[in-house]
DNA sequence: ACGCTTTCAGACCAAACGGTCTGCTTTAGA
DNA sequence: TCTAAAGCAGACCGTTTGGTCTGAAAGCGT
C-alpha cells in the first residue's frame, strides 16, 4: 500500500514496452503460432478492410478515452464510462486494449507527438519574431482545438509523468536543446534581446496552454473562451504584445 | 452511471454548505443537544487546550491530504493512504472529517485563500512596473514554496472546478474585475503599454505557476528546479525581461 | 456448405475502497 | 473517585471497478 505509487509506475513502464510490440501486431499475432495445420492466407483486400475497421474502432475508443481521462483523470475515469462513451461494450474495449494502463498510455503516446510537433518548426533561418509569432498562433490553436489533449498532458506531467517520463525525458530534452541553440544564435546575432532561451520556451508553453488548461477559470473571469473567434484573436494579439515586445531587441 | 459526474458535483455542493457549518462547531455540537441532565461546562483552559490539539491534528491531516491529493488526484488518492501519511488511523481521520469530499473541499478552501492573496496587493498608487515585478516574485515564491497547492489548484480547475466553481466565480471575478480597473488606469496614464489587462493577468499566472505545475518537465529539460536558488533568480530575471519589457511603454 | 478465426456480449470474480459499528481508552468536570 | 463525553482503533460491510471466463455470432478462405 505505502509504495503503491512506485509499484504502479513500474507496472506502467513494463506495459509500455509490451504495448509497443503488441499494439502494432494485434490481430495478426495468433497467426504466427499454430500455423502448420492450414495455410489460411487472407486476401489483401479483406485483410486491409478488417484492419481498417479494427483501426477505426481503436480510434473511436481512444477518442472516448482521451475525452474521459482528461475530464476525470486516470483514476476518476472508469473503463465502463469510456466504453459507454465510445459506444462499445466493456468486454469489447478489453478486446482492443489489454488493460486500463495500456489504453491510457496509448492515448498519451498519440498526445506527445501532437504536442511536440509545433516546436520542430523552429529553425535558424527564420526571422525569430515571425517564428515566435507563428509558434504562439499554432500553440494557441492547439489549445483551442485540442483542449482535452492539453489538459491530459498537463495532468500527466503534474502527477510526475509516471508513464511518459522516459519518453518525455530524452526526446523532449534533445528537441529543446536543439531549439535552445537556435534561439541562442538569434540572440547572438542581435535579433532577439538577451533572454535565457529556456525561459522563453517555458513562457511560450505556459501562456498558450493556460487558455486550455485553465479554461473554466478564464471563463469565470473573462466570460469568454478561445472558441469565441474575437477572443481568440484578442488573446493572440495580447500575447504577441507582451512576449514579442519583451524579446524584441530595443 | 452516465451522469455520475454531475451527480457527484451536486453532492459536493451540498457538502460544501454542510461543512461550512459543521466544521467550525465540531466538537461542541453534541453539547447542544442532551443538555438538561447535567451542566457540564468545561473550563476555558481545558477547552482551548482540547481545541488546540484538535486543530493541530486537523492541520496534520489536511497537510497530508494536500500532499496526497496533489500527487494522485482526488480519485487516485485513498483515504487510507492519507491517514497513513498523517500517521492517524482511517477511523480517526473520519472522526475529524465526515467524508472524503469534505476533506478535499477543506483542503481546497485553505488553498484558495492562499492563492488569491498576492493579487490583492495590486493597488493603483503603486508604480505598475514595480507592482508587476513584485507580483512575479511573490507568485514564483509561491510556486517554489507551495508546489503541492499550486498543482492541486491546477488539477481542480482543469477538471472544471466542480467544487470550487461557486466559490471561484464570484470572489475571483470581483477581485480580477477590480484589478483590471487598476491596470487600465495605469495604461490610461501611459505608465503601461496598451495591453488587454485580462491577458496580462493570465500571463502572469500562467508563467509563474508553470514552474510548479510542470516541474518535472522543467526538470527534464533544464535539469533544475526553483529549489535551486540560482535557477530561481535566473527564472525571475527572465520573466521580468520578457513580461516587463513587453508591457513597458516604449 | 464447412470450419477456422475474429469479434463481441453477459455473467461473473476478486480486490480496493469509502464509510460504519462497536467498544475500549483517555480526559476532565464534579 | 466517579462519570460523561471526547478520542480513537479493529473488525466489518456494501459498492464500485478493473479484469476474466464462457460462449455465441459474424467474417472469410476453401
Amino acid at each position: 500500500m505505502e509504495d503503491s505509487g512506485a509499484r504502479m509506475i513500474a507496472t506502467f513502464r513494463q506495459r509500455i514496452v509490451e504495448s509497443h510490440v503488441s499494439a502494432s501486431t494485434r490481430g495478426k499475432e495468433p497467426a504466427r503460432q499454430a500455423r502448420r495445420k492450414q495455410q489460411r492466407v487472407p486476401s489483401a483486400a479483406s485483410l486491409s478492410r478488417r484492419l481498417r475497421n479494427s483501426e477505426r474502432k481503436r480510434a473511436v475508443i481512444l477518442e472516448a478515452a482521451l475525452e474521459t481521462f482528461s475530464k476525470y483523470g486516470i483514476h476518476g475515469a472508469s473503463i465502463e464510462q469510456i466504453a459507454l462513451q465510445a459506444d462499445v461494450s466493456k468486454t469489447n474495449l478489453f478486446y482492443y486494449f489489454t488493460n486500463k494502463e495500456e489504453l491510457y498510455v496509448s492515448v498519451l503516446r498519440n498526445l506527445l507527438d501532437l504536442w511536440l510537433k509545433p516546436l520542430r518548426a523552429f529553425t535558424e533561418d527564420q526571422d525569430p519574431i515571425e517564428a515566435i509569432r507563428d509558434y504562439l498562433r499554432v500553440k494557441l490553436e492547439f489549445s483551442r482545438d485540442h483542449p482535452a489533449e492539453s489538459r491530459l498532458f498537463c495532468m500527466e506531467v503534474m502527477q510526475g509523468a509516471p508513464l511518459m517520463l522516459t519518453e518525455l525525458q530524452q526526446p523532449l530534452h534533445d528537441l529543446v536543446e536543439n531549439k535552445i541553440a537556435v534561439i541562442q544564435t538569434w540572440i547572438d546575432q542581435g535579433k532577439l534581446s538577451a533572454v535565457e532561451p529556456y525561459h522563453l520556451i517555458f513562457s511560450l508553453w505556459a501562456t498558450t496552454q493556460h487558455y486550455a488548461d485553465f479554461r473554466v477559470q478564464i471563463e469565470a473571469v473573462a466570460g469568454k473562451t478561445l472558441d469565441d473567434p474575437a477572443f481568440f484573436t484578442e488573446t493572440l494579439k495580447s500575447l504577441e504584445t507582451i512576449i514579442l515586445n519583451g524579446v524584441s531587441p530595443r
